[in-house]
DNA sequence: ACAATCACG
DNA sequence: ACGTACGTGATTGTA
């Protein structure tokens, strides 16, 4: 893996923030602004792209060689202004500061060190990212050279350089001596600008075949260009424009590698400029290594009398943390090891249950020991996905109660956009603390261990470490959800859904494999048929699956149209080849190939694989700390995107069934357009709430509306836009994205969008609050108060400023309607426990439960769960639920 | 590990 | 002038 530099253009950052950034000051007075542009685009650069080596280049003051060939170099340019020059010692002491390291070499401009630099780090094999503006730079871009453009968020390399300009990148420096520069008085042939200069040189190829064939020219081109003098110009411009690549600077990569060294002192000096937001920032970022000492120790429990001392403490306390260990992540699949605890935040203790070298307890004799603390619901129990300690405990024989707290889900509700939960990362974060990861106890890959194969002792140290470490994080997020207000949300709705998702997973849901086994044969006869079809139409074999090799043959050898194209290559996917199949049968063939072929492999063959041999079901994962909206999403397999809308998916989910086929029936509950409804409540726009007070067909009302015709005379062309445009709206779309999805002009679709708005305008009203508070407060909140942080919401490009526009409507409708359901499963879980519903919670799909329920049941259950779905909570719309029941999936639809 | 594709709400 | 709906997870090919 070579390393990657990235090279700041100091000035012309200090410079576009300077006049991006206006009237910014720190409490003393002094002017910041520019400072705190470039802070700001260090941090991001820090923060999204990881350089192994940065470094920042500074011009210097005074005039440099280029001034010597050409006395009126940067003759246009006005003074530096007053204001930013006294930045100039400021950015380069935050600099200092980070740890980053700043370079100024006398006589040569930053763009000849950087040109310098970046030549030394290509040869020693480095990649390099260039950050500027300034476009002479382009002239170093190469396979291992990239330009990369902060305010824009834009890379530029030798693939956009020919796509944009249509020139490689040695003729960049013909192309920008035929423009001249006026800012730096760069002279250049009058009234050749970009287009032309960028079409000369890619006809001609350079500034030498350009005067040999000047003839060939347009005659003002040409004029210019037969007197001699020009011709000189011309040269000196070029000469002005080469950056020298014999700088006097020290390629020195191993100092300007990037760990910020002082974060003391950095916190010092933002405070000092005012600049609240990275102080922020900072402290979120810091390992709280100071404030929280963590000292550790581990004990292995060695004999049953120690047990008992130990549980008789454990029993006396009213919160402690449990962890368990296993031979494998399938909790119902592995064999429980050991079990941990903590009571305090300096000793782990560990049990162990089953060992290799013979260092256990008696299984048996112990779980016996540990059982009623277990089950004891006054000890309250602390867990890191402690939802996996219930399951593997329960398989055990173990019903784990007083499930009190969760640090993964505590760190979830903190910041559900956290790119990792696991304990590992929370310990270094929050704790300051690197834990023992499994892989060094296991290994990975090919020849992994399982616990039960690795020494006891080692054991013992990482199982109880484990459980000390997370009720340091419990006493450190406990605080931190009281803190932040998020206390309510975590111990009402997101610990309660714990046990919820445990019971579904432990139920799990039994499959009709036979009929999945029809099925997949019969798909691969026609799998069969299709891919001879398509090897005739093509004149040869191929691999269908490949996009690059199927890119081949559509729009190489049967040359069809590049409708559109992907990153890397030419896009194939099915509204292409859709559009393609209008002009030759084998897009079509493709097209039916991959719609079989992903039902076959992703779920017709899959599920029958994943039926766990002792329950014959399937036991799928609910994941409760995955989405940044408060979804809850579903792996192994996931049961959440199970197919529907085509005829063999039809198939596909009628083979789900209940697992006492003779007795039961599946039940599916779902709430109508429930993101509308929530958008009518949050918004309390009348307009919208009355139609769902009169229980309308919402798409048929909203298209009366923005149509203006009678509700009875609405066409069904006219519903189905409408039903778009409303589900547009909830992710804030654009009069662009509509047009696409229509297949309509930009006009026509921003017409409705307008109309839609002036029908309903507290929609509008709703969606610029949502971004309005994410600007004030960085973050935006469902109806529950789960937050969610919006940082791009400030961003400089345009297009990461409309995403995060977009998102932060989104996430409070989507947000919304998941506390929402949570709510409901809640209740229909207690009631269930209570006895008073017959039915088991299988499945979630977001909108929708699925229940397992005794035929004798099924109307008494049925409308219970109803009941408990609309009025899970009470909106200014009522809410409407459908519930269907029947023999398998399908039917209960 | 990443990109492309496609299944769902 | 730009870039295009929000949120997921699984499979396959390719580097």
């Amino acid at each position: 893996m070579s390393k990657i530099l990235y090279i700041i253009d100091g000035h012309s950052h200090l410079y576009s923030a300077y006049y991006a950034i206006r009237g910014l000051t720190s409490p003393t007075g002094e002017p910041t602004n520019a400072v705190y542009g470039m802070t700001s685009v260090m941090l991001k650069i820090l923060r999204e792209h990881h350089p192994d080596y940065l470094l920042t280049v500074f011009d210097p003051p005074g005039k440099t060689f280029r001034h010597e060939i050409f006395p009126d170099y940067k003759a246009n340019r006005p003074p530096t202004p007053d204001d930013l020059i006294g930045q100039i010692d400021t950015i380069q002491n935050v600099l200092r500061t980070m740890g980053i390291t700043t370079v100024c070499v006398d006589n040569y401009e930053a763009d000849d060190v950087i040109a310098t630099v970046t030549e030394q780090a290509v040869n020693n094999g480095m990649q390099v990212v260039i950050c500027t503006k300034d476009k002479d730079m382009q002239q170093l871009i190469g396979p291992q050279v990239k330009i990369y453009d902060t305010t824009k968020d834009k890379f530029s390399d030798e693939k956009t350089l020919s796509e944009e300009k249509n020139i490689r990148p040695d003729q960049v420096i013909d192309m920008l001596a035929l423009m001249g520069d006026t800012a730096d008085n760069v002279p250049g042939i009058p009234g050749v600008g970009p287009k032309t200069a960028s079409n000369l040189i890619h006809n001609y190829g350079s500034i030498d075949k350009i005067i040999e064939l000047k003839n060939q020219l347009a005659p003002k081109i040409k004029n210019y260009l037969s007197e001699p003098e020009n011709i000189e110009k011309v040269k000196l411009s070029q000469k002005l424009i080469t950056l020298s690549k014999n700088a006097p600077v020290e390629f020195s990569p191993e100092d300007w590698t990037t760990t910020i060294p002082d974060s003391s002192a950095l916190e010092k000096l933002f405070s000092e400029l005012g600049f609240n937001r990275f102080l922020e920032r900072l402290r979120l970022k810091t390992p709280e290594t100071t404030t929280k000492n963590i000292n550790v120790q581990f004990k292995q429990v060695k004999s049953i009398d120690e047990l008992k001392n130990l549980v008789e403490i454990l029993s006396g306390k009213e919160w402690i943390s449990v962890d368990t260990e296993t031979t494998g992540t399938d909790p119902l699949q592995s064999e429980l090891i050991g079990v941990s605890f903590a009571y305090d935040g300096k000793i782990g203790y560990y049990i162990p249950l089953q060992s290799i070298d013979s260092q256990h307890l008696p299984a048996e004799e112990a779980l016996a020991a540990i059982k009623p603390l277990l089950e004891d619901k006054m000890v309250k129990k602390v867990g890191q996905n402690i939802k996996f300690d219930i399951l593997v405990l329960r398989h055990a024989g173990i019903n784990l109660d007083g499930i009190g707290f969760d640090t993964m889900v505590a760190s979830y509700v903190l910041d559900p956009s956290r790119a990792s939960h696991s304990l590992d990362n929370l310990a270094e974060e929050f704790l300051g603390y690197h834990t023992t990861k499994i892989k060094e106890l296991i290994g990975s890959g090919k020849g992994q261990l399982t616990l039960d194969q690795v020494e006891t002792e080692a054991v013992a140290d990482y199982a109880a470490e484990d459980a000390v470490i997370t009720y340091n994080l419990y006493e450190t997020f406990s605080e931190k959800l009281t803190s932040s207000g998020m206390r309510e949300l975590f111990e009402t709705v997101e610990m309660p859904m714990v046990s919820v998702l445990a019971e579904m997973e432990y139920r799990g849901v039994a499959v009709n494999t036979e009929k999945l086994g029809k099925l997949s044969r019969q798909l691969r006869n026609r799998m069969v048929g299709l891919t001879e079809k398509i090897f005739q139409r093509a004149g040869h074999q191929f691999n269908i699956d490949s996009p690059k090799q199927l890119g081949q043959v559509l729009f190489d050898e049967l040359k069809l149209p590049v409708i559109k194209k992907t990153k890397t290559s030419r896009s194939t996917d099915v509204n292409v080849l859709e559009e393609l199949s209008a002009k030759d049968p084998l897009p079509g063939f493709v097209l039916e190939y991959r719609q079989l072929g992903k039902l076959k492999n992703t779920y017709i063959d899959k599920l029958p694989e994943m039926v766990n041999p002792e329950t014959n079901r399937i036991h799928a994962s609910f994941n409760q700390t995955r989405t940044a909206t408060g979804r809850l999403s579903s792996s192994d397999p996931n049961l959440q995107n199970i197919p529907i809308r085509s005829e063999i998916g039809k198939e596909v989910r009628s083979a789900f069934v209940p697992a006492e086929r003779e007795n039961n029936c599946l039940l599916t509950c779902d709430y109508s357009q429930i993101e509308l409804r929530i958008l009518a409540h949050l918004s309390e726009d009348e307009n919208l709430i009355e139609a769902f007070q009169q229980d309308r067909d919402i798409h048929s009302f909203v298209a009366s509306q923005i149509f203006g015709v009678d509700l009875n005379l609405v066409t069904s062309e006219q519903r189905s836009v409408a039903k778009t445009v409303n589900f547009g709206i909830v992710y804030g779309q654009t009069g662009h994205g509509l047009a696409g999805t229509l297949g309509i002009s930009r006009r026509e679709a921003q017409t409705f969008i307008n109309e839609y708005f002036a029908r309903y305008p507290r929609v509008k009203e709703f969606t610029k609050k949502c971004v309005e508070k994410a600007k004030r407060d960085g973050y935006v909140e469902t109806i529950l108060g789960r937050r969610r942080n919006i940082p791009d919401i400030e961003s400089k490009a345009p297009s990461l400023r409309a995403f995060a526009e977009r998102t932060a409507v989104n996430t409070v409708a989507q947000g919304s309607a998941a506390d929402l359901i949570k709510l409901a499963m809640i209740n229909i879980h207690q009631q269930i426990k209570k006895g008073e519903i017959r039915a088991e919670m299988l499945i979630q799909v977001h909108d929708e439960l699925v229940f397992e329920v005794p035929k004798t049941h099924i109307e008494d259950s049925a409308s219970k769960i109803v009941e408990l779905l609309s009025s899970a909570m009470t909106l200014k719309v009522p809410l409407k639920v459908d519930a269907a029941w029947g023999k398998n999936w399908l039917e209960g639809k």
